[in-house]
DNA sequence: TGAGATAATTGAAACGTTATAAATTGGGGT
DNA sequence: ACCCCAATTTATAACGTTTCAATTATCTCA
């Protein structure tokens, strides 16, 4: 492998001296462009892979105003352990080898959340666009949906012009983990939920309540905290009902936090996990496998998540049309 | 705010028309060069301010050659669970602002670790770069070292080139734990270590050594499995041990995962924690507060590192000698 | 008053790429 | 032999920025 410390980076115009083609010609040759004779192109592609050429991105970008980014607009807020990790990692096994790069920008929850969106748009940062704790009507959705600028949101909205989106089947989700635990005997059942903007809390809702319905039993969602409240606000909220008559023999956890802070209200409270109450908890990471005593859990798999949500941008800024781009994960119980 | 939407997005060549200077007195204006006047300047900079002009960063990378990017080789095994979360959250909060953006590379750990950075190299795809799981004698600090490309690596190496780093003091961390079992009447301590080739491995090690001989008690390090080995593979080992005679009393954990397996053990061999045996873990996450029985902790502030982290290499990129740019963290026990 | 310096500004080139429009080549048909 | 057309190739401009070198305006002092 002679390859580099030649000297200089090849350029278009390195391979034109060692062609002697046109950089005209040997650009369109790299392209592919079927209008240059097969035998040019061989040529070029030789050359190219000989001197290890790769095109700048930012002369490429200049002229093109492409920027071969994807951008991912990383919440600070998540109740899975592993969220970040999974997602990302997901991501960005399917954008290597695409020349895609990846580039993460903070969405703070308490800031205004079209601004990294304004940014991106203004600037021309990126070609496409991921984020997550998508709302019902998410003003972000709007605004590039208006601008024309491809994304994919994780979680759906209510407009209803279509867009890209991945999601998980939540209302699926909490009916089956009502179902196992009324399977179980329990018949006053707990749910915290995310904050209401999130168009994932009314499938949890109305899975929850149909689920509870159906089988004729008691409930109660917890009141006056969400999922993104601070964990001690809302063990003490557990606690609190918990002290009180009547308490839930069963709970149902959107998340892993959640679902150690209800273990955690069991024990110190002297109630026992399988006898005086059961969970059940959709997790994304393993460490269920090794926390004691066991709960019964749903896996959601947010590397998949991610590898879906890309390989769905990626259509779409090849120009698929929107109406087809959608991804629903369904809920695949371990329990 | 008569902003946007004025047709087209402003350039230097705009503003060269709105203020009557020339493009090149512009650009040299906004980039506060003495040698334009005074009055001049504010001028431009009113004009930029008022169109919202933003320099594009295609152009100016083609020109300076600098990208603005800051790159993350992102591991995809860590043994915390918020890690990324963490890490990531700390480089974005102090990049924020500064006009850099951060890319996310995947660094897979059966792969070259070497792959990545000559690709970042050698087709340059940033400015700077950052990544964790420091070896010894780390091929990618040597080849970043050859090339006199910024980074900043999480962990020490034992080049006698100096370079920049960020790391934990994991040899006090193992000398606290250890002493805290001690102090707890603990006779016989175990320990799973990390990967040989981490240099952070040796000083763990050497910690924990240190500090049990000076105690004077037994230990054991467990043989067949590091860190990295996957979840069930440790505890097998950890419960294979326990069931054999003479078992542990004391664990120290690195990590968030090995703790809750080593509980795990105890709990599955009827062992009572607290009673049988004591657990010191070190944590990123606050997930232990909800766990039961409470194992005593020392934090790991994995956000605090990410900023330092990324302030170093602002630093570093802006020319600061080298043998100066270090920062360990020492451990803060809540214990 | 003007020479010589200093301060301020500017034209032009370049970074590496792609797209447009024009130029060249080689045949085929008459 | 000549013209026309298709097949290839090419020169050129442009994307928006920075910087070198050159120009113009302003001032200082003999």
């Amino acid at each position: 492998m002679g390859e580099d410390i030649q000297g200089e980076k090849p350029t278009l115009r390195t391979l034109s001296q060692e062609t002697g083609f046109a950089v005209a010609t040997v650009s369109r040759a790299l392209a592919g462009d079927p209008r240059i004779a097969a035998t040019t192109r061989e040529t070029v592609t030789a050359a190219a892979n000989r001197l290890g050429y790769v095109p700048d991105r930012a002369a490429r970008r200049l002229r093109t105003g492409r920027t071969q980014v994807i951008s991912l607009l990383l919440n600070t807020q998540h109740e899975f352990l592993g969220f970040t990790h999974e997602f990302l990692s997901g991501i960005t096994e399917v954008l290597a080898g695409t020349g895609y790069s990846v580039t993460v920008v903070p969405d703070s929850p308490g800031e205004d959340r079209l601004a990294p969106v304004r940014t991106i748009l203004r600037n021309n940062l990126a070609d496409g666009l991921l984020f997550t704790r998508t709302e019902a009507f998410d003003p972000r959705v709007r605004l590039l949906m208006e601008a024309d600028f491809p994304f994919v949101s994780h979680g759906r909205t209510e407009f209803t012009t279509p867009h890209p989106w991945v999601d998980y089947d939540n209302e699926a989700f909490a009916r089956q983990a009502v179902q196992h635990l009324v399977a179980k005997g329990r018949r006053r059942i707990s749910l915290v939920l995310p904050g209401e903007q999130f168009t994932f809390t009314q499938h949890l809702r109305y899975g929850f309540l149909s689920a509870v319905r159906e089988a004729g039993i008691d409930y109660e969602i917890v009141a006056g905290v969400t999922l993104d409240s601070p964990p001690p606000e809302i063990a003490s909220a557990l606690m609190q009902r918990r002290a009180a008559a009547n308490p839930p023999d069963g709970y149902v956890c959107v998340g892993e936090v959640t679902a150690l802070l209800a273990l955690a209200a069991l024990t110190d409270t002297g109630a026992v996990h399988g006898v005086d109450a059961d969970i059940v908890a959709k997790r994304a990471s393993p460490i269920f496998d090794n926390i004691r005593p066991r709960i019964d859990t749903v896996f959601e798999d947010l590397r998949a998540t991610g590898r879906a949500m890309a390989e769905m941008l990626l259509r779409r800024m090849n120009g698929e049309p929107q109406d087809r781009l959608n991804r629903l994960f369904l809920p695949d119980p371990d329990v």
